[in-house]
DNA sequence: GTAGGCTGTCATCGT
DNA sequence: AGACGATGACAGCCT
């Protein structure tokens, strides 16, 4: 739930939970087949559902219900598309939950295929699919991203592609390096430590889990502010977009390959001196298998393995749940792809963190990038952490690469150019790729405000570290919790300088951290208070723009008064001692005209000074006083005073407030 | 040359 | 007692 304030007061209110729970309501409708007006045959089953849900999820049924608006619809589907595919695919199309099997997967990505399912992108299948039938996920044999189109998938599941991993690696090694070793063991470093502190990959979220702002992880005077304003924007809002995110060359279409493949090659032979060739084959192994394969200029094997930060960060940063391998998985077990709106979370945790405050993501990018967060291999990994600012280095080419990408919430990421920045500053003197991104997820907001400053001292810390022979990564000092930094302390035989060092290195780096937090809140509370100025001045001039609109209501009304009591007294012909009479018998809740009546009376008795002392009181810039030059002006004069004098006395017994005209 | 902004670092305080 | 986060103050760098 979300309040947001203009600046003219205006508040708009957005439920989070109002589009799920119309979701609910119509599955269940469907589940009672309460108000379905279509049914749906495929094979020898038939599916009662609405046809505006099923229009509203597939092209194929858009076009097929578009002309029908008769009771009874029956659309009977193609042969290709069997109730075993069409099943779940419905149940997607109400529950956002598309529950699959490695027997039914590929029959439902055919289905989909064929009635042009909507979010339920080739991109999602194209991350899904290899993960169950590639058995060597994580370990460089995957080929991803080949061919995005339906065709090749499908061509692809007709030759068995899928059903034998090993095929792959036939496939793949006409394009990669014949003879890279491989890394140090990431992906088993990454699942031994994230089996002990990640959960499993399954991203299962509710849509009526609201994002609530943290005002707990705000600094007191802040976190006062905040809740003394009612704040309208809430803290995560202010995040900067470079918050964002975690993709993968997964989930990337064909486009970016072919674009990869075209412009990825100048940047990358002038910056990391590689040549067109090694970028070729760059690009395509990043498309075509798992990054274990890359050239080790990635993180270069001329380094010494405890040097190398994708080691180091990588094992020590155990936030990344391991991507569950195929032949790990239970044969019957389903992964859940849910929908997962505006996941605002740490980087470290590997939760997605897109940006709420901007533009809405398609379903299909929030959905590919949870499930790219929950179940990164190395290479999505890396690359997330790069697009997060956790520290693993990539070189310009690579990052170049990656700007090329058509996933737009990858694509517009400032902490792209911002790693573009610090690999093209590094990448002529360092053989060795440091990792100099000390961002740590939850300070992962100033992408674009830092400068090389802190580039240059993070990589100084690193290369002290490596001075040192400490083979521990800036990022994955900082980013430890204190048991675990201690922990890892206690394996390593370190005297008491490098002790010393690392500990002064840990103080320093989360000092800069907290020291950008709060500037950063800083400034948004100035901002915040710029806002709020400019919203009590909008206000006080409505209010004062009202009060004048009041104060004219009222003298128009006492004229008007004073008008029917002229006439009154012209028409009964009251002496004074009459009207006295009449006033005191005449209760003011009684007769409107009692206050004036009173006034009237007692003024006949007032003297001239008395009169004038009254009329000074109410004032003369409203006009309504003028100098008793007359008979005509002197009986204004009295109506006026009495008229306040009435109001005021009214006041008092009321209790309440009316301001005196100015 | 100078002002202003940004960032890192240190010292200090409160938790 | 020690770790940690927040924050003011200061210095260095850059524009």
């Amino acid at each position: 739930m979300k309040m947001s304030s203009s600046k003219n007061s205006e508040f708009r209110f957005q439920s989070s939970v109002h589009s799920a729970h119309i979701l609910r309501c119509l599955d269940e409708q469907r589940q009672k087949d309460f108000l379905c007006d279509v049914t749906v045959v495929a094979e020898n089953r038939s599916f009662r559902a609405h046809r505006s849900v099923l229009a509203s999820c597939s092209e194929y049924f858009s076009a097929r219900i578009t002309n029908h608006t008769g009771q009874g619809l029956v659309i009977n589907l193609p042969d290709e598309v069997t109730a075993e595919g069409f099943e779940p695919l419905l149940q997607f199309a109400y529950t956002s939950k598309l529950l699959f099997t490695k027997e039914n997967v590929l029959e439902i990505h055919n289905c989909a295929t064929v009635l042009g399912f909507k979010n339920l992108d080739i991109a999602c299948f194209d991350f899904i699919l290899p993960r169950f039938f590639d058995s060597n996920v994580g370990s460089s044999k995957v080929q991803r991203n080949q061919c995005c189109k339906t065709k090749c998938w499908k061509a692809k599941a007709e030759s068995g592609f899928y059903k034998d991993g090993a095929n792959d690696n036939a496939d793949v090694s006409s394009v990669t390096r014949p003879s890279k070793k491989q890394e140090p063991n990431i992906s088993s470093n990454l699942s031994e430590k994230a089996g002990r502190t990640c959960s499993p990959c399954q991203v299962d979220t509710e849509a009526d889990t609201e994002v609530e702002s943290d005002y707990s992880s705000l600094c007191p005077k802040y976190r006062k502010f905040q809740l003394a304003c009612g704040k309208s924007q809430s803290y995560t809002d202010t995040e900067p977009e470079n918050t964002v995110s975690t993709c993968s060359l997964n989930c990337l279409p064909c486009s970016s390959y072919e674009k990869c493949e075209a412009t990825d090659t100048v940047a990358s032979k002038t910056s990391t001196g590689i040549t067109d060739e090694d970028a070729m084959t760059f690009c395509c192994s990043l498309t075509k298998q798992s990054p274990i394969e890359t050239p080790q200029n990635v993180c270069s094997g001329k380094t010494l393995p405890q040097m190398c930060p994708m080691t180091a960060s990588c094992s020590l940063r155990g936030s990344f749940s391991p991507p569950p391998k195929a032949e790990e998985m239970d044969e019957s077990a389903s992964v859940q792809v849910t929908g997962k709106e505006c996941a605002v979370s740490d980087c470290r945790t590997g939760a997605v963190s897109l940006n709420p405050g901007k533009e809405e993501r398609s379903s299909v990018e929030m959905e590919v990038a949870n499930q790219l967060s929950a179940w990164p291999d190395v290479c999505s990994s890396r690359v997330s952490e790069a697009a997060c600012g956790q520290g693993v280095t990539m070189k310009s080419s690579e990052l170049q690469w990656l700007k090329q990408l058509e996933c737009p919430f990858l694509r517009d990421l400032g902490a792209v150019d911002a790693q573009v920045r610090c690999s093209e500053a590094t990448s002529g003197s360092a053989e060795c790729s440091y990792n100099f991104s000390l961002h740590s997820g939850e300070d992962s907001d100033s992408f674009d405000t830092e400068g090389d400053s802190e580039s240059c001292t993070s990589e100084q810390a690193s290369l002290l570290l490596a001075q040192m022979q400490l083979p521990f990564s800036v990022d994955g000092i900082v980013s430890l919790s204190r048991n675990d930094f201690q922990q890892m302390l206690k394996t390593q035989r370190l005297t008491r300088e490098q002790l010393d060092f690392v500990h002064d290195v840990r103080r320093r780096s989360k000092n800069r951290i907290a020291a950008r937090r709060c500037r950063k809140r800083k400034l948004d509370c100035i901002h915040n208070l710029e806002c709020e100025i400019e919203r009590l001045q909008n206000e006080k001039e409505k209010l004062a723009a009202e009060k004048r609109q009041l104060d004219e209501m009222r003298l128009k009304t006492w004229e008007n008064y004073s008008v029917l009591y002229d006439k009154l007294c012209a028409e009964a012909k009251l002496q004074p001692e009459q009207l006295q009479v009449f006033a005191k018998y005449t209760s003011m809740a009684e007769c409107p005209f009692s206050a004036h009546l009173s006034t009237k009376a007692q003024l006949y008795h007032c003297s001239e000074h008395e009169l004038q002392t009254l009329a000074s009181c109410f004032g003369s810039d409203t006009g309504i006083f003028e100098p008793s030059t007359s008979t005509t002006s002197a009986n204004t004069q009295n109506r006026a005073a009495s008229n306040l004098q009435s109001t005021e006395h009214r006041e008092q017994h009321d209790h309440v407030h009316v301001s005196r005209p100015n």
